[in-house]
DNA sequence: TGAATGATCACG
DNA sequence: GTGATCATTCAT
């Protein structure tokens, strides 16, 4: 079953946790990719200094104050593409960085290995016509199996470097290296 | 540990 | 306009 447009407007950090063993689609011509979500990051609210929101509202990230379940993808490093997926009502800033699938262990791998570039943002997440979509999960993950970690990559975000808003599959060998 | 590599943002 | 920075990855 597809994701409802609902599943997004909620806490980031329970559809952050819930997003865990559900399944990232593409359809490529009639090919169509299935792979698992095994890795996600949390990021809420313009007070998290981690956020592209901290400064307040701008052309990119505009984004992220709009409708949950919107999909949020920018460009970074000069190399690398991240995919997001707008979480929470309107007008509050927050996104789930999805950060590993099961074929690909890092957020820039998955998006390199997907094909998804930054033609994605701004377009709904639960639809299929946009070729793009999530599944929910076909077995069930208990809460034994989901590891609560620090986010990567923010030594910058002072206080909020070191906030538990990461979130991966135990013992999954496509989590991100450290 | 550092290079690659370019969009974005703050500043003036 | 300009310069610093960056939600990463890979090779040294």
């Amino acid at each position: 079953m597809i994701l409802p447009q609902s599943f997004y407007n909620r806490s980031t950090l329970k559809v952050a946790q819930e997003l865990l063993g559900c399944f990232l689609v593409r359809q490529i011509g009639n090919k169509i990719t299935k792979t698992k979500i095994v890795e996600t990051e949390a990021y809420i609210g313009h007070k998290d200094k981690a956020s592209h929101a901290s400064r307040g509202r701008t052309t990119r990230n505009e984004i992220m104050f709009g409708e949950a379940g919107t999909i949020y993808v920018y460009f970074t490093y000069g190399m690398h593409y991240m995919l997001n997926i707008v979480t929470e009502k309107k007008e509050y800033p927050a996104a789930v960085l999805i950060r590993a699938v099961e074929e690909a262990s890092g957020p820039a791998k998955l998006t390199k290995f997907l094909k998804i570039d930054k033609t994605f943002n701004t377009l709904p997440i639960y639809t299929k016509k946009n070729h793009l979509w999530i599944e929910s999960r076909e077995e069930v993950i208990r809460p034994s199996q989901i590891v609560r970690a620090k986010r990567v990559g923010i030594n910058y975000a002072e206080e909020y470097k070191d906030k538990l808003w990461r979130f991966y599959i135990k013992d999954n060998k496509s989590v991100s290296k450290k």
